[in-house]
DNA sequence: TACTTAACCCAGCAAAATAGTCAACTTTAA
DNA sequence: TTAAAGTTGACTATTTTGCTGGGTTAAGTA
């Protein structure tokens, strides 16, 4: 498992299909526009992202792409998955021949935190971080609204101190 | 928070030396050799690593590095941001300019995601990663160890049913 | 003191990954 | 049937990665 800017791309185009998609087809064009990623590179993820069944595309005019599932059936590390390269990692190739040896030692640990956060990124979905942003939304405005009622009362404070 | 080869390396090598530095300091050249990583890659992984005050050189005949800190109080988190650069992954730069466009809704979403895999990487140390590796080859030996015996059982029942 | 061993420092370089461009080619609504 | 909108692939520039090889400096040892 590995985490670059390219799976974060990814996920969060997805994020924005997820968002957008709910009535009619997303063009990789507003996502584009959207997200400040150029078309062509979303072009070459959205290619990976179709192949591995994570979205449809549809052609035509009026078309563009959506979620191949519901968002709470598409998980995080299947999304980096499809568009990051499997790369072995392994120095050995998977062979037993250095089993005895020093040199698959520590290879063995990291194979095992890997798998780890793959699981828990496995855990994640769209729907979840969607829901997540949506909880932090609200609390946010909450929390500016209280600020603003704060200096509001603040501000009567000051004119009710200043007319005494 | 990225997870490139780059933080593998080092993660990895900062293993080998929590798992071989416990009498004397352990060269890079040793960790070279084990690990199969080139020296002169791994220098630059160690600069980073000392000025980030996880590991402490010793120069000199005998010399090499030794971890700063018991194996229990360095993170694996830490390790990978002393090697990778921090990219700031900010299109808006931080700025509050984006806050109501379309724009920063999924790059928040990410944000959130990516801190929760740092702090998720922050809660593991490389004394937890020994231990359980050390548990996985107990563990593994024992899984042969048991294979042998059912091998042994089978000789040796297809002896007695030759014998027949 | 000379010698060795290691950390440290630096400039550069080749391969790979990343990000993007461009030009064809398909589909389909109007 | 045509034009808009999407797909596809080949091609390019830039950045990162991983490595090579040249040193210098500090600390032990003969």
């Amino acid at each position: 498992m590995r985490l670059t800017t390219k799976g974060r791309y990814a996920v969060t185009a997805m994020l924005d299909l997820a968002f957008h998609s709910d009535t009619k087809p997303v063009t990789l064009t507003d996502i584009a526009a959207r997200q400040t990623i150029s078309l062509s590179y979303l072009e070459q993820l959205f290619s990976r992202l179709r192949r591995a069944n994570m979205v449809k595309g549809i052609r035509g005019p009026g078309g563009g792409y959506t979620l191949a599932d519901t968002a709470d059936k598409i998980n995080i590390a299947d999304i980096i998955a499809a568009v990051d390269e499997p790369i072995d990692a392994t120095k050995c190739g998977g062979e037993a021949n250095c089993q005895k040896e020093q040199a698959c030692l520590t290879h063995d640990l990291w194979m095992g935190l890997s798998d780890q956060i793959r699981a828990y990124l496995k855990d994640i979905t769209l729907a979840q971080l969607l829901e997540k942003h949506h909880v932090q939304t609200v609390a946010k405005r909450q929390d500016q609204d209280a600020e603003q009622v704060i200096e509001i009362h603040r501000h009567t404070e000051l004119l009710s101190s200043l007319s005494e």
